[in-house]
Formats: C-alpha cells, sequence, structure tokens
DNA sequence: ACACACTGAACAAACGTTCAGCCAAAATTA
DNA sequence: TAATTTTGGCTGAACGTTTGTTCAGTGTGT
C-alpha cells in the first residue's frame, strides 16, 4: 500500500519550495504581532521559520516585498473565509447572520491576526501598496454587504438606505475587531455578535427579531468567551462560544 | 507698548524648553504618518523639527520614551476635544451630537492622525505601555458615551440596553475613522456623521428624528467633503462641511 | 561666573542584502 | 536499473549602511 499524500509532508522539490514559502509567510505574521512592526526583522523571521538568513531574499526578492505577500495572504484569507461563509444559506438574511458568525469567528477574529492587520492599515498611509492590496478585497467586501442588506430591505420593504446600514454594519464589525485588540481582557465574542445583532434588529425587525435571538439579546452575562481573546499556542482555536453555534433553532 | 506674550513666542528658557519639546512631537506625528512607524528614525524627527540628532535623548530619554509621550499628547488631545464638547449642551441628546461633531471634526479627525493612531495601535499588542495609555482614555471615553446613551434611554422611554448601544456607536466611529485611512478619495464627513445618526435614530427615534436633521438623512449627494482627506499644508483644517455645523436650526 | 539647553561628531550594534559554495533531488545517459 | 551530470533550493559568512545613543564642547540667558 502506497502512503497516502499528505499535505503536510511535501515530496516534489516545488511542493517544499511553496511550503517553505508559506512557513516564511506565517513566520511574519507571528513576528508582527510579537514585537509589532517597527520591530519586525529579518532575523526574527527567519530564525521562527527555522531557516537561514539568506533565504528572505531568495524567496522574495526584499523585506517589503514578503511584507506585500503576507499582507496579501491576510487578504485572501479573510476574502475566502466570509465568501464560504455567505455560499451556503440561501436566504440574504442567513447570509447575513453567516457574515458576522465568520467575521467574529476564532480563525479570523483573533487577537494575533487582528494585530496584524492594524500595524498593516497604520502603515497604509505611508505605502500605497498596501492601500491597493486592501482596497480590493475592501471594495468586493463593501459590495457584498450592501447588496445583502438591499435584498433583506427589499424582502421586508424596509424604507432604509441599504449603502448607510452596510456602511454601518462594516464599520461597527471593525470597531469591533479593535476592541478585542485594545482591551482583550474585557472583550466577549458573543457581546461583539450582540452588539451587531441589535442593529440589525432595529434595521430589519422582522428578520432579526425573534425566539431564535432570544440567548443573544436576553441573556446578560455569562463568562465564556474572554479566554478566545488570545490566540491559542500552535494555531488558532476552532472552538466557537456555543452561543454562535449553528444559526438558532434552539428555541 | 511693549510686545504682547504671544504663546508661539517663548521667552524665558523653561519656555523654550517646552516648546523645543512640543516641535519634538509634533515631528514624531508628522514622521509616522509620512513614512510609517517602522520607518520612524530620531534622525527624520529632529531634522523636521530643525534641531540637532542628540537633543531627542537629552529631552526623551530614549526613541521609545518619545513614543510613548507623543501617544500620551494624542489621547490628550482627543480627551478634551471630546470632553469640551459634551461641556456645552445641557441635554443629553444635544451632548450626543456634539460628542459626535467632535469625533468627525478636522482637527482630530484628519487622515495624518488617524494614521497615527493606527500605527499605535497596531504596535499596542507588542507594548503593554501604550496599551496602558489607550485603557484609560478608551475607558473613560467609553463611560462617557454609555452614560449619555442611558440617559437618552431613560428620557424617552426606550427599551434599550444602553451599554450595547455606546459600544454599537463607539465602535461605529472607530470603523469610519478607519475608512477615512483607507479609503480617503470616497470618505466624506457628511456620511460619517449620517451613518452614525441614521444609528442613533432607530435607537431613540424620538431624539434624533426631526426636520433638523433632514439635510443629513435626505441629501443624497452633494460632493463637498472629499478635500477634507488629506490633511491640509502647515496643519489641520479648521473649516468644517456646513452640515455639520450648528446644532441644526437652519430648517 | 554660572547654569543649562543645545550641538554634532563618534561609536557599537543591528539592519537588509549579496553571493560563493553545498548538497539532495531531478534529468540525462549508459 | 545503475551511474553520471545538471539543476536549484538553501546555507551562512561577509559587506556597507543606518540605527539609537553617548558625550565633550558651545554659547546664550540668568
Amino acid at each position: 500500500m502506497p502512503a497516502p499524500k499528505k499535505s503536510a509532508a511535501p515530496v516534489t522539490r516545488i511542493e517544499k519550495k511553496e511550503a517553505t514559502r508559506q512557513q516564511l509567510i506565517a513566520a511574519t505574521v507571528e513576528v508582527i504581532a510579537a514585537d509589532g512592526f517597527a520591530d519586525m526583522t529579518l532575523a526574527k523571521v527567519s530564525q521562527r521559520a527555522q531557516v537561514s538568513r539568506g533565504l528572505v531574499n531568495f524567496h522574495f526578492t526584499s523585506k517589503e516585498q514578503l511584507l506585500v505577500e503576507t499582507l496579501r495572504q491576510l487578504t485572501e484569507e479573510y476574502r475566502s473565509t466570509w465568501s464560504k461563509a455567505i455560499a451556503k444559506p440561501s436566504r440574504a438574511r442567513d447570509k447575513l447572520l453567516a457574515l458576522l458568525r465568520a467575521d467574529f469567528s476564532p480563525k479570523v477574529c483573533n487577537r494575533k491576526k487582528i494585530a496584524v492587520w492594524y500595524a498593516f492599515w497604520g502603515e497604509a498611509k505611508s505605502r500605497p501598496t498596501y492601500l491597493d492590496v486592501c482596497a480590493k478585497a475592501d471594495g468586493a467586501f463593501a459590495d457584498a454587504v450592501e447588496d445583502l442588506c438591499r435584498e433583506v430591505a427589499k424582502e421586508g420593504g424596509y424604507a432604509v438606505d441599504a449603502s448607510l446600514a452596510a456602511r454601518g454594519l462594516r464599520c461597527m464589525t471593525d470597531g469591533l475587531w479593535l476592541e478585542l485588540l485594545m482591551a482583550p481582557q474585557q472583550f466577549r465574542r458573543d457581546v461583539a455578535m450582540r452588539t451587531c445583532l441589535q442593529y440589525l434588529a432595529q434595521l430589519f425587525p422582522k428578520h432579526f427579531l425573534g425566539s431564535e435571538f432570544d440567548h443573544l439579546t436576553a441573556q446578560s452575562l455569562e463568562q465564556d468567551g474572554a479566554d478566545f481573546a488570545e490566540a491559542a499556542p500552535g494555531e488558532d482555536r476552532r472552538t466557537e462560544s456555543v452561543a454562535l453555534q449553528g444559526s438558532g433553532t434552539s428555541a
């Protein structure tokens, strides 16, 4: 019986090369999160990736290029997460819910990755390349949210400015990310979710008010999300607060 | 006639010392906004402040200390801006409006300063000192917003979770700042204001829906805010979009 | 005459980048 | 298949530059 192709164990030379490349990008994220953008050095990256110092300039032509590729990977991961999330449900309302759930899922919304996001955003003004990379992704995301808001508004006959509503929702999630970054000990995933839901419930009461949200809107305090503030050792945590799982058919 | 004491022209040695200190902090903000956190060097700061290289280590013991003092100054400026803004009006509703107007005023909400904010936030995870400085300021601000929301809710008998509502509003403004940073050409001050107002209008309709907001809620497109996206040469722009001036007694 | 904000040359450390050499994997030949 | 050559990912020492920091000296306000 031949050994099954494990993605973790590259065989060919091209696979190995791509694996090291990814390793370097992962190490870059790690270093920026740990030491900040200013103290991120190629020495630290190569050390954390367990490769020689000169390898970074072999895979990427320069430090700047490594950073650009890291940002590109970050945006791509985010894009694929939300686009997969809204692909499953059929109703616009459920897509919006899935979008929020994805936005606060530990895979994307953990303190390590958010620190890296903010580091890049802080540098974006002085490095237009970062702006370009983000602009395209942000534009697609904004359009998706707006389309969903428009559809829900149309469905329920709400007199709501979809553009304004979508902008509000997007900004709210960005701000909640900041809260996880700056006040991790008091951040709770379900509170973040509830903050967005109360907004949606006011915009589209028929769609976002109901018994299925009782456990989010009524339930006041139940410490279960604080431990998500820090990224787990190794990789991100996959488990999620029970309050966020499923589509809400518990009651 | 003796020359009047101009704050810009220090006379005594102690005043001069404080003036150069402020000059260095201002130059630091300038450099971070222009070159980013990673490329901010003491050589650039001293050059922009038109002083010798070694002076930074004379006024501040180290580069790190200069950065901490710069962040402290930034938070203090922000704190004084919003606390002054809510001091004038008597009604909680008007305080909330003034708070928003202050939050989007060009003095505080311009791309240069916001870039610096995000640069610091991006570094906050790796430098706990930054977290401490921000935490106190953020806490006071959060309390103020929550108190105002609670008062309005009580006044109007709304069944609104003040904590949740306040958190939503704060996150929304933070997200809108990010929009100015990342998509400056399409950012408009009045749209930002309107985004928050529609949120407040849904939470507290009796307080934030009326003829006085018509020019904000109805008026669709009128390009007048895009030029605020970039900070003006010299210092910040003081002029404001007409849509944001006054308390809204136009109609 | 003293105090002290300020200068600018000098220093060691750390940075990004380069490159000649190495060796296992792939391609070629026998 | 076995032996040989070629390829290319990778190493790590070395280089020149830039960094934050120090400090003896300067000149002006007190």
